[in-house]
Order: structure tokens, then C-alpha cells, then sequence
DNA sequence: GTCTATAGAAGGATAGAC
DNA sequence: GTCTATCCTTCTATAGAC
């Protein structure tokens, strides 16, 4: 969601930004988000403080600036799930959608469902808890079970752990999804369509 | 693996102990380690920081006190599975010995496997990568196949979120069990033996 | 076992020069 | 866009009285 049409040859607005975004992430990601100083941000990017203050006036904004470009991304991967008519399908197309966000943004969505900094901050600026209210209407669908919804949890939640944690991560991406991918179909019983 | 047997009668050393862990955990799974001061959980006992700092010498000290009792169940439910012959019926008996220290002990769980601090404060102090080690060896067994190791630990992570982020959260304990081994079940595609 | 008091370091945030 | 310098708060931890 970020600019993407910036006639070429331009030097883009925000270069130090985006690498600002990517020195933060990695540490919000290693250390937390309380665990991380703008000190130690400003530190690894070889600047001050002061810079860091630059792009963002407190470390709240700088942390949803981090994550934003997850939400436009859970955003169209629920429209593109809930266009399916059945159940079953509109499960598989989330589970994959998910699992393909998750591969390429490990770090970024580890931070956003796994950090209790981030947890109390979605709480009072982001709404959360409406896209999980969307998943439970449009992808699970009238008269849920009473297992699917703690299934899903339990897979969304348990996802980021192989990529980040020590022993199973370092596989390479395509295996990672597929792996993935398929507890997901385990966990919430997709039966495989033809794809 | 604290003093169990203790005269009746007398007064248990560390009654105050006792609800300094409890404060301290629920400060803890709430806002993270890093995210509480010692202050803080000094206030919420309605006593002071030194009255904190005479039970442990360090904040470190704190959480692993904290933490403690889990590591010794760790172990006995990791003995109870490894003693069973065939590999469905050690994963069974693993997922079902899990489940049941999570309903009992979700907040402390979470902290010990979300919380950033305490995977730093892990790497240094304890060895939980032999934890891991021994599920391996011992669970899983000689010749895992390449999804079984991800499935677990996506179910080991996963299965926290339910008990603790809202959406979920406030089943019945009994539901609560039975719904996360159902979840462990499917994604570790065990077939229910006769129980 | 709990208190007051305080040291010493580190954190978030701002002002103003370049 | 980055710097120096500074302010104020909060944090961990210790010393010593009760």
C-alpha cells in the first residue's frame, strides 16, 4: 500500500525511511518491541537518536509504520477467501493466502500477533478485532462449528513459530510453505480440491 | 519442584513468595516481562520495590522463579510419552499431557514461549533447546518425516492463543481441553487409539 | 519481611544549529 | 535529514533503619 507509482529515476521519498522500517523490524523482531530503544535503532542504522525522531514523532508511530503494510495485505487476502461460494474453499484460499503473507513477511507478523507491546497498542489505535470478526463471517460463515474458530487461532498463532524459533526455521521458503500449508489443511480438515 | 513436604501446621515459608509469583505472572502474560517493573508488580501487592528485591536478588531471578514449576512438568510429561512403544501413541500421550499443563498453567506458558524477554533470558541461563532436543529423540523417534517437526511446534505455539487473546478466550476448561487436543490431533494426524 | 532513600543508568522526547 | 545537547521520567538495584 505503500507509493507505488513513483516515476523511475526519482530518488524515492523515504529511502532512509524504508531502511529505518527494515533495522526496526529486525530488532522488534530478535529483541521485542520494549526491548528495543530508539537508541539501539539509531545505533545499527549508524545514526542518532534525533534522525530516527525525524521520520516519526514517538516509537508508537514508528512501530505502526512498521507494521503497516500488513493490513492492506490481511485486507485482500479475506476479499480474495470470501469470494468463494463453499466453505471448505474460501478455508483453503485463507490458509494459503495467510501462509503465503506469512512466508514473506515472517518477522512483520511475528511482531504484530506475538508481541505484548504491539497487542496493547492495536487495543487502543488499530482494530484487531474487527478483521477477526470478519474472518468468523465471511470465511468460516453462518452456524460455525464450535471447534473451527479455535482451530484457525491456533493455526494463525502457531504459524510464525517455525520461522522465527531456532529448530525447525532455516528450511528453505518453498518447503516452509508448503509445510505450513498443509497443517493448516490438517488442523481445520480442508479436504484438498483440484487446484 | 518447590518444597512439597512441609510440617502441616507450620506456616509455609514464603506465603508472601507465593503471591509475588502470582502478581508477578498475570503482570507478565498482560504486558510482557519487559513491560513490567518490578514498581509495578510492588505496587499491585500493595508493598514496596525492596519488599520484591528481598525475595530475589534480580528481575531475572523473578521471572525464572516464576517460571520454575513448568520446567519440572516439562520433563515428567516428556517421560510419560517416551515410554510408550508406538510413535502415535507417544505423540498422543505428548499432545494430551501439553494440553493439560496449558489449561492449567496457560499464562505461565505463554510467557515462557511468546514473551521475547524470556526466549533471551532462555538461551543464557536454561537449555531449552534440549527440551526440544529430547522431543525429538524421544517423541518423534528415529526417521521423523519432514512435516512432523513443523506441525508440532506450529500446535506447541499455536495452542497459548486460544487461552489467552480474546476472541476464544472464556470456553469451559473442559472445552477448552478437549477442543486443543482435537487441534493436536488433526494437525499431528493421530489416529484416536481406544482410550 | 518490609520500609525510606538514593544512586546510577537508560529510556522517550524536544529544541535548535547545520 | 542529521547532528549536539538537554529535560524529565522511569528503571534496576543497593544501603541501612525498623
Amino acid at each position: 500500500m505503500t507509493s507505488v507509482t513513483q516515476s523511475a529515476g526519482v530518488r524515492p521519498r523515504g529511502a532512509g525511511r524504508a531502511q529505518l522500517h527494515e533495522t526496526a523490524l529486525r530488532l522488534f523482531a530478535r529483541d521485542g518491541v520494549e526491548g528495543t530503544s530508539l537508541q539501539a535503532i539509531a545505533d545499527e542504522m549508524g545514526v542518532t537518536k534525533a534522525a530516527v525522531y525525524y521520520h516519526y514523532r514517538s516509537k508508537d508511530e514508528l512501530v505502526l509504520g512498521v507494521l503497516a503494510p500488513l493490513f492492506a495485505e490481511l485486507d485482500a487476502i479475506l476479499d480474495r477467501a470470501a469470494a468463494h461460494r463453499s466453505r471448505p474453499a474460501r478455508l483453503d484460499e485463507f490458509v494459503v493466502g495467510m501462509v503465503g503473507l506469512i512466508v514473506d513477511n515472517h518477522a512483520r507478523f511475528a511482531v504484530l500477533v506475538g508481541d505484548p507491546y504491539v497487542s496493547r497498542l492495536m487495543a487502543s489505535h488499530h482494530d484487531l478485532s474487527g478483521w477477526w470478526l470478519r474472518i468468523v463471517d465471511e470465511i468460516i460463515g453462518p452456524q460455525p462449528d464450535a471447534i473451527t474458530p479455535t482451530a484457525l487461532i491456533v493455526f494463525l498463532t502457531g504459524m510464525t513459530a517455525p520461522l522465527t524459533k531456532s529448530p525447525v526455521a532455516g528450511l528453505d521458503p518453498e518447503t516452509q510453505r508448503a509445510q505450513l500449508i498443509e497443517c493448516g489443511r490438517r488442523i481445520l480438515q480442508i479436504r484438498r480440491r483440484g487446484t
